[in-house]
DNA sequence: TGGAATACCAACCGATTTGGTTGGAAAGGA
DNA sequence: TCCTTTCCAACCAAATCGGTTGGTATTCCA
């Protein structure tokens, strides 16, 4: 049971994001490689990562010569989930939770799928209700730089 | 992001044998068998998950004929997290967030590690506190069968 | 108008994990 | 001695992870 370094690598690239917007939403454009080197990331994998996070309109771009990537939207107003549920999906006990599965042979009362989703919601519950900006003030409780 | 199905076939044994333990902590052996055919999960695969759980000293066992697996203590004091730890791991993001990672670069203050470990530390609090009897009790709100 | 710089995108790849199966050995009861 | 059961090791196909390679499209700037 563990978030992958897709997940990671998105919460970070958020955060880099959310500094920038919060300093100034107006001119907020971060590029792709400013992060990847600062935060020691392969550029070519933090791509195709950062393109989810865009498709999902979590990210809005700009193309050619000092272009850049920017939040959507204020850091206070992404959650946590947001970004996991895009880079590894919605948080799931096996497929017998999800109601379309086709191999689960029971199909009400199921004793998993009720077992296993009490576990599920209350995790839900937390990355729900954590914002990227809670997460960035968290750390900037701990240290002072970037 | 999710929990594989060893956690959830893990989880679902530990409550059938709750179930057995609750109704008669002295005669309160399962047959792997019964539990595989019950949950339509494959007897080879529930079999090596449920050493694990042994080896981990949450089910004791018993051998030859008229064998069988039972709790080794009160479902009560059993938390979600001790199944799922062993079966799945630590709850980690990514190698960074542990110390003994040759690949960080970062050692102190890391941002990932920071930023990811706010997360671990509350989903964690959710597994370490709920009970094999607590996932028992919600799923019998529920439903009136096993 | 011709580079640079940048976002965008698809295909490939080795290693690991998942979710099993197969085939047996060891222990114990009838 | 036979049957049931736990125990255990080896194998396997498919998916996922964590990338890399090699380009195309777009836009700024000199």
């Amino acid at each position: 049971m563990k978030l992958s370094t897709k997940g990671k690598y998105g919460l970070i690239a958020m955060a880099d994001l959310a500094i920038a917007y919060l300093n100034d939403p107006n001119d907020s454009y971060l590029v792709l490689k400013t992060i990847a080197t600062k935060r020691n990331i392969s550029e070519a994998y933090l791509e195709r990562i950062i393109s989810k996070l865009k498709k999902a309109n979590l990210i809005v771009t700009q193309r050619g010569s000092l272009g850049g990537y920017s939040l959507a939207r204020h850091p206070n107003d992404i959650n946590v989930s947001d970004v996991l549920y895009v880079l590894e999906g919605k948080l799931d006990v096996g497929g017998c939770s999800s109601a379309n599965d086709t191999s689960c042979k029971i199909k009400s009362n199921c004793f998993s799928q009720i077992v296993c989703e009490e576990i599920n919601v209350k995790i839900r519950e937390v990355v729900e209700n954590m914002t990227i900006e809670d997460v960035l003030k968290s750390y900037l409780k701990k240290s002072k730089e970037f």
